[in-house]
DNA sequence: TGTTTCCCTAAGTC
DNA sequence: AGACTTAGGGAAA
């Protein structure tokens, strides 16, 4: 199947937006992406950047599931004359043009960020590997064996051991007992989208394994709150690289000093964010992320590539 | 130029 | 404030 898109008035960039970092279960084969969402194995190319092949596994992919996923109905050129505040979002809004946020599933983008934490990118990818082809159900496509992403009570009931095999380390126990909060139906996650954003997020935040941080990335990678804005390292740096000018000296010394950010620390800068860019300070975020790690990883590499 | 080892750090939380 | 599991990956050997 395929979508047509106008792209000067709808502008998308597949491979930016599957290699930034925000999903963790991609991969480029030729022109093609591969990944697996929720249960359904999907297959996306764009061609000439006005149209977005697509095959899946389930028949309940279709259009309208691939433009929700894709975030197609996202008005990026509003949301850029929002953020673009300053010539640092200018220059990552120029250099990724057509990066979009993913509608990632509720569930599986908790469970990713709670693994996320104090790990690297392709450990994280491993990870939710590891995880999906212990626990989740296998799903065929095209002949090639592929495995959805576990079921909450699926990851409820596991021995801590066998979770341990999936190099999770201490994160264990936190995905195991927030599973089996969500599988008794005491968090609904769905439910938190009728909350206002602070009450969602500490809701969220009562969760093992979840604080400021993991929280703000489930608001806005599967929930739709873009006034989410996750303080991760890379956005700690930001700030003191682009940014301090906007803070008390003191503060800034302070973050200086210290490898990891305080709670407090956190509110600060969260709300700086929320103040300078907007509503929409989700998409600055991951601008400036990927923006930023992409330079540094050029730096040591030489290459400024799609695949991170 | 190709391995092995060392070391730092990682989409933070408790 | 400091510990925490684990391993990716660059740098050194």
């Amino acid at each position: 199947m395929r979508i047509e898109l106008d792209s000067s008035l709808t502008p998308f960039s597949l491979n930016h937006t599957l290699s930034c970092g925000q999903t963790f279960r991609w991969q480029l084969r030729g022109d093609w992406w591969v990944g697996v969402v929720g249960k359904r194995v999907l297959k996306l190319r764009q061609i000439n950047g006005d149209v977005i092949e697509f095959e899946a596994s389930s028949p309940e992919v279709d259009v309208n599931f691939v433009r929700r996923y894709l975030r197609l109905d996202d008005d990026l050129l509003a949301i850029y004359s929002m953020i673009d505040r300053d010539r640092y979002v200018h220059a990552a809004v120029k250099r990724f043009y057509g990066l979009r946020l993913v509608r990632q599933e509720p569930w599986e983008c908790l469970v990713s960020y709670i693994c996320a934490t104090f790990k690297n990118i392709p450990a994280i990818k491993q990870i939710i590997l590891g995880l999906s082809q212990r626990f989740g159900s296998p799903v065929t496509f095209e002949g090639e064996r592929f495995y959805g992403f576990p079921e909450p009570n699926a990851l409820a009931e596991a021995k801590l051991h066998e979770l341990r095999l999936c190099k999770l380390g201490y994160r264990a126990e936190y995905v195991r007992e927030t599973a089996g909060i969500v599988t008794r139906g005491k968090l609904n996650l769905e439910s938190l989208r009728e909350l206002p954003y602070a009450s969602a997020k500490s809701a969220l935040m009562s969760l093992p394994g979840v604080g400021s941080k993991v929280a703000d990335c489930v608001l806005l990678f599967s929930l739709d709150r873009l006034e989410a804005f996750p303080v991760d390292v890379w956005m700690k740096r930001i700030m003191l690289k682009y940014y301090s000018g906007h803070f008390e000296s003191g503060f800034v010394e302070k973050l200086k000093k210290r490898t990891s950010i305080s709670k407090s620390d956190y509110e600060i800068i969260h709300a700086f964010g929320r103040r300078y860019f907007g509503e929409h300070v989700g998409y600055a975020q991951e601008y400036l992320y990927h923006f930023e790690r992409c330079k540094a990883l050029s730096k040591v590499k030489g290459w400024i590539g799609v695949r991170l």
